[in-house]
DNA sequence: TCGGTAGTTCCGAAATCCCGAACTATGGGA
DNA sequence: TCCCATAGTTCGGGATTTCGGAACTACCGA
């Protein structure tokens, strides 16, 4: 399989990572990458809280995370490994993806 | 004309923020309200950047910043007089606004 | 080579967005 | 009071986007 499409930075506009993470159950799955630092394959998180996401669904989501340049997806053998790219995006737009997550922090509690 | 519907700010849920601020006209809008402190009439921002909104989309602009707990409008004889509710936004979700108002900024640049 | 697991693509249905046209609301004359 | 002009909303339909099941491809181990 090609190595996948992953934008520079630099080209990615704010508007993508906002709608990218507009999405209660993206922003989750980023969240768990990121937290993680690396996540494993994307069957490994197939659900989101009590949410079961079907396969098609989750597979166009790390797509739209990829272009949005919030993650790194590489395949290693059969499965994926997702990297947050979190320290580019805050070196581009300080302070946003912090505030993001605190602002979906908040409302969980 | 009845009061217009405002969300508390505690009932917004910080998809809706992000939904309506992932539009760059909506965006724009919202930081022409923010900066100005009060903006009267829809009309007088028509045009974002070199671009013309149709009445009835900038309408419905308007509509998603309501319920996104984003601006408060009222109506004041014919024409309507927006405000922004940045600082109750930034009581609930802090440093949200800023950052994504920064990131636009600096796409700007 | 075969079988199983991991993800992607395809495609039709559902939801959403967009904007012109028609409509409603308000205020200012005459 | 009636009529007009202005400001904004609603309606309707076409275009775009999202969703998810089914079929497909990629890779590994046996």
């Amino acid at each position: 399989m090609r190595p996948l499409f992953h934008p520079a930075i630099e080209d990615v506009p704010p508007e993508a990572i906002l709608h990218a993470l507009s999405d209660p159950r993206r922003a989750a799955i980023f969240a768990r990458i990121t937290k993680a630092g690396c996540v494993e394959a994307c069957s490994s998180l197939s659900s989101v809280g009590d949410q079961v996401i079907p396969k098609s669904s989750l597979s166009s989501h790390f797509k739209v995370l990829r272009e949005a340049g919030l993650i790194r997806c590489e395949r290693h053998g059969v499965e994926m490994r997702n990297h947050s790219r979190c320290a580019e995006v805050e070196a581009r737009f300080p302070g946003l993806l912090s505030a993001i997550m605190n602002a979906y922090a908040a409302r969980a509690s």
